[in-house]
RNA sequence: CGCGGGGUAGAGCAGUCCGGAAGCUCGUCGGGCUCAUAACCCGGAGGUCGCAGGUUCAAAUCCUGCCCCCGCAA
């Protein structure tokens, strides 16, 4: 088939790349615009942009692909390069109907986790956060709604128990590609069964580094899923004395005994615990805002704790 | 010119404001204690103090320029 397709992050270029290397021709890439990025503010160019260009495939990046214009010059690709399908994965935007019937199969869209539940930007992160046993990636027939369109098929993937936002997404990534490529070829013969969403639905809303605060008066086991959840992206932290503390790597601690307020720090042989409601949890790997990440064995050598010392 | 922290021994840090012998914790090497130990005791090695100039009798410390790392913001 001739696809359009359209991605933004790292999850959309890895399915690219899978299409791009399959026997289907991908006609357009469309994407967000490049954006300022980093401490100089450079242009960045997107993951799907970089990957396109590999390729060799055309690049568009409208910057809101409702306007006339854009949707213009989508007709406009679309009646020259006689596109069969647009394949949509985490893109940013909105489609406007007329974009959606532009082709003949449509708008279909993968999205990462088992719908209806976790609609919306962060999927994979809120599977994690909530600490699900198991999430998945849905193929659906988009319609005018956000992520609310029929389900075509479903690929289920477990969580581990140490898994992290960072490691999930490899996985679905990984996952993703092969797995749109057989519904593809179902879509093209026209054996493809479309099934209305089901059940109750949820919206897993864009992360913000806020996020990542942990909340140490909550449990051990929602502090440790939050931490996962976030990890690599936005991170967890908590404030040491004033100053931004990233939590790189942490686990439950059923090990360490005591009670104390939650957040308090309890350190010994190079070892970092803290205090949630119900436990201990040990903070493996750290970053203080200004420093380096390093272990936390070789923060505790510069001896910044006082013990008893509250964070949070 | 966005704001801010930092570059000192293998690791993590103090010392810089108020120039005047290069320190701390850990690691490492050797010895001791011990049934034994990641515990304890004794001793040792290891550093062009990011780079280049300048001021000074004397610079990690003051002045100028440059390089690199990181937090925020976006």
């Amino acid at each position: 088939m001739r696809i359009i397709y359209m991605g933004t992050p790292d999850i959309a270029a890895e399915i690219l790349t899978c299409l791009a290397e399959s026997r289907h021709e991908v006609v357009l890439a469309v994407t967000q615009p490049d954006k300022p990025v980093g401490r100089k503010q450079e242009l960045k160019a997107s993951a799907v942009k970089e990957t396109a260009l590999r390729f060799g495939i055309p690049v568009y990046q409208p910057a809101r692909i409702r306007d006339p214009e854009a949707v213009a010059e989508l007709a406009r690709v679309v009646r020259e390069t006689s596109a069969d399908i647009m394949v949509v994965a985490a893109f940013g935007q909105i489609l406007p109907k007329e974009v959606l019937e532009m082709t003949r199969f449509g708008c279909v869209n993968v999205h990462a986790s088992l719908l209806p539940a976790y609609r919306g930007a962060a999927p994979i992160q809120y599977a994690v956060i909530d600490g699900l046993e198991k999430t998945g990636v849905t193929i659906m027939q988009m319609d005018e709604g956000l992520d609310t369109g029929d389900i075509i098929d479903v690929l289920e993937i477990g969580i581990d128990p140490d898994e992290t936002g960072g490691s999930l997404f490899d996985k679905m990534s990984a996952a993703a590609g092969p797995f749109l490529l057989e519904v593809l070829e179902r879509i093209g013969e026209g054996t493809a069964v479309r099934t209305p969403q089901r059940g109750e639905s949820s919206y897993a809303a864009m992360l913000t580094r806020e996020t990542g605060r942990v909340d140490w008066t909550g449990t051990v086991r929602r502090a440790d899923c939050l931490i996962r959840g976030v990890t690599p992206w936005p991170g967890a932290y908590t404030l040491l004395s004033g100053k931004k503390l990233k939590i790189l790597g942490a686990r439950p601690a059923p090990e360490a005994a005591g009670d104390a307020e939650p957040g308090t720090a309890y350190t010994e042989k190079g070892r970092l615990f803290v205090r949630c409601a119900d436990g201990w949890i040990e903070i493996t790997r750290l970053q203080l805002e200004g420093k380096k990440a390093m272990d936390t064995e070789a923060f505790l050598r510069g001896a910044k704790f006082a013990e008893g010392q509250v964070l949070g």
